[in-house]
DNA sequence: GCAAGGTC
């Protein structure tokens, strides 16, 4: 007798493998692919992990090519099943063919299931018993009773999941042909339609034109400043005044009083628990707030996953497990960057973790599995695991405490409310220093007392649009609707600026992106609605339950689909237009120096991109691409006569010049350093792989290059290093700026690597050290901002005044020395 | 050259 277990993934098979054979299983190899096996009472168990789905759908070939084949047959045709893990499939036929029991253990839901069946449908399983085991956590005892209990496979569940392959592609399909067909965007500039992209895209485009139609409408605002010791301000119970006339008013009644009174006063002790576990969704987001793309995130994640840094980063749940040590953890990191958290932490009587609304069984919110130091980890992957590590331990710390107090006070019978707030326990705030905490002074009021009214200002604001989207609020709102799952929104995010339908972090949709959505909305309105996603999700359940079927769901589909592209096909001409326009809108540069025709982006069979006139053949005028950078027209001529642009570069300010590399204006601005070697001006190049370094600009007579750093703003300079003759550059980041010799060979420099490595104890113990300044930036951050507002309180008012109708006293500046005095040093 | 979903 001997069995084969089929797993998801291979980590999964090494899990069950160690829990079924109580830690006697071993590795093996069968072609290549990795095999758990082990002995027991009933024969051989060999336990082989797959890769996801290890089939895909698609298209036979003869329905390849898109001008020929009708897309009202595409609708009807049925998706061939493609291999598309040849090693894995080897492997599993090899073992098979020994087995008496197959058993699918994939992950337990929907997509687990057909993921499963998918690979016994390869195998020739006559005679052999398939079985299922059903577990949500890879826990002994789930694993034990699924494996003591186990079922038939599912295939309505199976179907269900199947169901959703064959819409998506057709949908997708159909229509990502018919829009790029009808605007003439064919090769590897073709625009994509689909279930999760389309509504993805249209939140983005709705977003933005609430922005282009917001109107501001005015508000007015009455703020006061009190003294009672230091200085507090008020908000007038009616903010914000939609009337001018109201406004005035309520300033007018406080015109010329000198004393408040204390009308109500509350001071309370108010605990802050802790943020809840990180998910898939939540650490996105952090992490897209510190600069990372959803998906570059996702990446570095994944790698930290598979070196053993952090736990599986796909998940969607938010409470720990009650098996996962959160103890053992701390101690392990007590061996990492962040001992002294750990071990504060680990003092703890009792750890009560923080949990989180969703609770699933299948993977454990990420928390960190290894220590690492700085060393282990350079660059990006250590900011998320940082980030990663510092959200585990604020997720095990006690609660911050706050002393937040309010007051209300009355200026005759004008009403101000004013508000305290500070931080008396830090708690799990310590450790997450990526929230910015403000505090606000009020004093201790007696209720009844009078108080100095320093000024009354009334101020005129205008009501702000909505925000964009970041990649972090957009993968939470496609969340919120159902859009995507845990694994494939950022995948979907990306798509869309592959696609050139989008760009910028907080997400700009371009020209094409938005004519694509308004063709879609008005034509075939279902596509770019979530509803479709809901839907078919009812559709599958009820596959699922056995109230409908695959084919009778597909069928129903193809129906509504045919429907669609009806009526797509009766507007191809209107759509293909607007489409084009919009796209030629977004590849205008500017206008033509040499014929005045129009300057655009053109990209080559190779995927290359340059700038080229739109009266080529007749006139040859380009200019290359800026690399790495998104350039968008100004309708600006330079004095040369050829169009300026605006240039934008991730990590560097947005920089407008001359699109001709070689005008006079730019040889100036791009010069960075005088060539040590040939005297000529040295400048910025990028490489093909978008990396950039400094370069000789009598190029290929002169090969001096040198290394840059890849972010910040620089800035060249005529200085050459005192102990190499390098030149130096002058670099600038985040309002910091220093000068560095560019020669990495530089004696000095190396000089001065190797006296810090002979003092790399006092390093470990400066890097210990840091944490605690960061925790306590914002405290000092606060205290510059009280002496300003002591000191300059008067200065401030009478500049602002020019702005504001301002009622203002005499100010009773009488405890400006004490509020001094009280300022931690 | 089409989608979305698993996983790497």
């Amino acid at each position: 007798m001997s069995r084969l277990i089929i797993s998801e993934k291979s980590d999964a098979a090494a899990r069950i493998a160690v829990i079924l054979s109580q830690g006697t299983s071993k590795r093996t190899s069968v072609n290549k692919v990795s095999v758990f096996q082990f002995e027991g009472e009933s024969g051989t168990t060999f336990i082989i992990g797959l890769r996801g789905h290890i089939i895909e759908l698609d298209y036979p070939e003869s329905l390849n090519n898109w001008s020929e084949v009708e897309l009202s047959d595409l609708i009807y045709a049925e998706p061939i099943k493609n291999v598309s893990a040849h090693s894995i499939v080897n492997a599993l036929k090899d073992l098979s063919i020994d087995a008496d029991e197959i058993v699918i253990a994939t992950d337990y839901d929907r997509e687990g299931e057909l993921i499963g069946m998918e690979a016994v449908r390869l195998l020739d399983t006559e005679g052999k018993e398939i079985k299922r085991a059903r577990f949500s956590a890879f826990t002994k005892l789930e694993i034990d009773t699924a494996f003591n209990d186990l079922t038939d496979p599912d295939i309505k569940l199976a179907d269900s999941a199947e169901c959703r392959q064959k819409i998506d592609l057709a949908w997708g399909a159909v229509l990502t042909r018919f829009i790029s067909m009808s605007s003439g965007q064919g090769g590897s500039n073709f625009l994509s339609v689909g279930r999760v992209q389309s509504p993805t895209l249209a939140l983005i485009v709705a977003r933005h034109k609430e922005i282009e139609e917001f109107v501001p409408q005015p508000y007015w605002n009455i703020n006061a400043r009190f003294e009672d010791g230091i200085e507090f301000k008020g908000e007038h119970v009616n903010n914000p005044f939609h009337s001018d006339v109201d406004a005035q008013k309520a300033l007018d009644a406080c015109q010329g009083i000198e004393l408040g009174k204390v009308l109500k006063y509350e001071k309370n002790e108010k605990d802050e628990y802790p943020l809840p576990p990180f998910n898939t969704t939540m650490m996105l987001m952090e992490a897209n707030k510190l600069g990372f793309p959803a998906s570059r995130a996702m990446k570095i994640a994944e790698d930290l996953y598979t070196a053993g840094y952090i736990s599986y980063p796909r998940t969607d749940n938010t409470v720990y497990p009650q098996s996962l040590g959160l103890r053992r953890i701390l101690e392990k990191l007590k061996e990492s960057e962040f001992k002294a958290e750990a071990e504060e932490l680990l003092k703890q009587e009792k750890i009560r973790p923080s949990k989180g609304k969703v609770q699933t069984t299948d993977h454990p919110p990420i928390y960190p599995t290894e220590a690492a130091t700085k060393k282990q980890l350079k660059g990006d992957k250590w900011t998320l695991y940082e980030l990663i590590t510092r959200r585990f331990f604020a997720t095990v710390a006690p609660p911050a405490k706050a002393e937040v107090s309010s007051a209300v006070i009355g200026i005759k019978n004008e009403k101000f409310t004013s508000k305290g707030y500070k931080l008396i326990f830090q708690g799990w705030k310590k450790y997450y220093p990526y929230l910015k905490t403000t505090e606000y002074d009020l004093p201790e009021l007696m209720i009844g007392a009078d108080i100095d009214v320093l000024s009354v200002e009334l101020e005129k604001k205008m009501t702000q649009p909505p925000r964009r989207y970041s990649q972090g609020s957009l993968i939470q709102e496609m969340e919120r609707l159902g859009l995507g799952t845990k694994s494939t929104r950022h995948d979907i995010i990306q798509k869309l600026y592959d696609r050139k339908y989008a760009e910028g972090n907080d997400l700009i949709p371009t020209a094409s992106g938005i004519a694509v959505v308004e063709a879609l909305n008005k034509h075939a309105h279902i596509v770019t609605d979530p509803k479709m996603t809901a839907k078919l999700e009812e559709d599958m359940d009820e596959i699922a339950h056995g109230s409908k079927t695959l084919d009778g769901v597909v069928e129903e589909s193809q129906e509504m689909l045919s429907n669609a592209l009806e009526t797509l096909e009766r507007n191809r001409d209107q759509i293909g237009t607007e489409i084009r326009k919009a796209l030629e809108a977004q590849h205008y540069i500017g206008k033509c120096p040499s014929c005045n025709g129009d300057l655009k982006t053109i990209r080559t069979k190779l995927g290359k991109t340059f700038i080229g006139c739109s009266n080529y053949p007749d006139c040859n005028q380009t200019y290359p691409m800026p690399p790495n950078a998104l350039v968008q027209p100004l309708n600006e001529e330079c004095e040369c006569g050829a169009p300026r642009v605006k240039v934008i570069r991730r990590g560097q300010p947005v920089s407008i010049s001359c699109i001709d590399p070689e005008c006079a204006t730019n040889r100036a601005k791009n010069f960075i350093a005088r060539c040590p070697n040939c005297g000529n001006d040295m400048r910025i190049i990028y490489s093909r792989a978008g990396k950039r370094f400094l370069g000789c600009t009598s190029y290929p007579d002169c090969t001096q290059t040198y290394p840059l750093p890849q972010m910040g703003q620089l800035l060249g300079t005529e200085e050459q290093c005192e102990s190499c003759g390098s030149p130096m550059i002058l670099m600038k980041t985040g309002g910091r700026s220093w000068k560095f010799c560019a020669n990495m060979e530089c004696p000095e420099k190396k000089e001065k690597a190797k006296r810090s490595k002979s003092s790399a104890k006092k390093s470990v113990t400066k890097t210990d050290k840091k944490t605690s300044v960061k925790t306590t930036a914002a405290a000092k951050t606060k205290t510059t901002k009280k002496t300003v507002t002591s000191k300059t309180a008067s200065k401030k008012t009478t500049s602002k005044t020019a702005a504001k109708k301002t009622t203002t006293k005499k100010p009773a500046v009488k405890a400006s020395t004490k509020s001094k005095e009280d300022q931690p040093k």
